[in-house]
RNA sequence: GGCGCGGUACCCAAGUGGUAAGGGAGAGGUCUGCAAAACCUUUAUGCGCCGGUUCGAUUCCGGCCCGCGCCUCCA
């Protein structure tokens, strides 16, 4: 039974379904107007610890995800490009995809573009209209009386009472009736995008397309709503308010919020220079892997300060559990079975998912492991490793790695993948020189090269070999020669 | 100002009222033409500071110092 702490109650709470079979969760998407950062893919790659590990406890999931597809800077970026909206976001949402993928973070069973769910809002908005907790102004924007939602500021603790209206107002927004009553219909600037509907033609406000959605897909009163520290006010306050105004049901029985990171020890921003996306890192050489493990090893409600030198540290980590994966596969088995070692290997399992349940430890689950790896390769070393204990070891990586997803090495064909795109945006100055060094050999010319040490040392010609061996390691491609013959790797 | 979080070894980081997980880096070793990789061993009498409670506190309480987040549609 997972643990977790739920921001409504501000206590740690165990986590199961209402209805006793599925896990019905909603996990706020990106508004796709640009590339991805680390900072939300901390977010999503934290979302899918929390739905794998659901999994890994046998449970049905069944996750939405929204895409906004429609919002005031895409609309902005949208008319600089002179591009229609839809063409705008479709770029951005399939790098989105793409980033996604190369952080093994898995699809939610649906996702579901604003754009496409317009009716939703629209009727969600007219329930709050025929109690007249919805208002259009002059303008014929719409938009939700807060002072009808006694409850409201419950999730982010919030007090409202000494909020005075016209403290902080937008020339646009003159027409509200309370300072903190928030748009739900947007009446249309001129020359802006619009749906026509029941309500006027507009766009919907932000608030409303995640209430409308979840639910739609998961009913009135679902398991969990998630998203990072920032939506907890006003973004999920405003959907709290707004959906259980229209249902009179509890909107989300629990509330799961990602803390932002730090990089290198400062907030990221743009003008601190410390901005990356994903891509960014890619192209510096950084590997995929690497990176979810660091954005997943610090858990979720602790602030991650993501630094180059952690970067470098996970690299390491991850290679090891990598080699120690292969080590156990590869292993001649001894006859006997080790008692010793198949008794470890149970207690490193179990205190695995135990730090998972534990409010999602994934430092702890994560400990687990490496543990786990020091004594299967004691054992291997001495010997005394059986099948049996091998198929335990292996039964247990399994385990972790459906949740943590770090060791199948895909690597290399990402950091190609990133380099095609840059070449693709004309953005290739943007790469290490070492990544643009390795880029240019292909893998029959490094093989061609192994080869011809490999014969220079056969021949006891060290000087060449060790030259060869160095002008690949002066462009990232590193030689580790074994009694199977020479493996070479991308760094 | 309001609400909240954190300060543990060189770096990251878990954790408990009874004597400090794990990762990385460093050091030593095994292996190797030399490397690299891999593996093993090793590294905090100490957990921001000062008081208190206790047989005993890093862990509980109080105060202080420092860092950080949210309070404006930034994950």
């Amino acid at each position: 039974m997972i643990r977790l702490f739920n921001t409504l109650s501000g206590q740690i709470e165990p986590l199961s379904p209402a209805d006793g079979s599925t896990f019905r969760m909603y996990a706020c998407g990106p508004t796709v107007y640009d590339y991805g950062h680390i900072g939300n893919f901390r977010t999503f790659c934290h979302v899918d610890v929390l739905r794998r590990t659901l999994l890994l406890e046998g449970l049905n999931v069944r996750h939405v995800m929204n895409i906004t597809d429609v919002d005031d800077k895409i609309i902005r970026n949208a008319a600089q490009a002179g591009l229609p909206i839809s063409q705008y976001t479709q770029k951005y949402e399939r790098a989105f995809f793409e980033d996604l993928d190369a952080l093994t973070v898995a699809r939610p069973e649906i996702i579901a573009r604003a754009t496409e769910h317009i009716p939703f809002m629209v009727s969600l908005i007219q329930r709050l209209a025929a109690q007249d907790i919805a208002y259009q102004t002059e303008d014929g924007s719409w938009y939700f009386r807060i002072s009808r939602f006694p409850a409201y500021g419950k999730l982010s603790k919030k007090d409202l009472t000494g909020i005075t209206d016209g403290a902080r107002v937008d020339v646009d927004e003159y027409e509200k009736d309370s300072a903190r009553d928030f748009a739900l219909w947007k009446a249309p600037k001129p020359g802006e995008h619009f749906w026509q509907t029941e309500l006027g033609p507009g766009r919907p406000g932000w608030h409303i397309e995640c209430s409308a959605m979840a639910m739609e897909y998961l009913g009135e009163s679902i398991d969990l709503h998630a998203g990072g520290e920032d939506l907890m006010f006003p973004h999920h306050e405003n959907e709290i308010a707004q959906s259980e105004c229209a249902t009179h049901k509890p909107f989300a029985r629990h509330w799961f919020h990602v803390r932002f990171l730090l990089v290198e020890g400062r907030k990221m921003s743009k003008s601190e220079g410390n901005f990356f996306t994903l891509r960014d890192l890619l192209l510096k050489g950084y590997k995929a892997s690497a990176i979810r493990m660091l954005l997943i090893s610090v858990p979720y409600r602790q602030q991650l300060n993501f630094t180059f030198e952690g970067l470098a540290a996970e690299t390491a980590a991850v290679e090891r559990l990598r080699a120690f994966h292969q080590r156990i596969l590869a292993a001649p088995r001894a006859a006997e079975t080790n008692f010793e070692l198949l008794a470890e290997t149970e207690e490193c399992r179990i205190a695995f998912r135990t730090g998972l349940e534990n409010d999602l430890n994934t430092a702890e689950a994560r400990a687990a492991i490496f543990e786990l790896v020091r004594a299967g390769n004691a054992a291997t070393d001495s010997g005394t490793l059986s099948q049996e204990n091998a198929a335990a070891i292996l039964d247990a990586l399994r385990e972790f790695d459906s949740v943590f997803a770090v060791l199948e090495d895909r690597d290399a064909a990402i950091t190609k993948f990133a380099l095609d795109w840059a070449e693709h945006e004309g953005r290739l100055d943007q790469a290490a020189p070492e990544v643009l060094a390795q880029r240019g050999l292909t893998d029959d010319q490094i093989q061609s090269l192994v080869d011809e040490r490999t014969q220079a040392k056969r021949a006891r010609n060290f000087a060449r070999a060790d030259q060869i061996r160095n002008d690949l390691a002066a462009k990232g491609i590193l030689l580790e020669d074994s009694k199977d013959g020479v493996r070479w790797r991308r760094k």
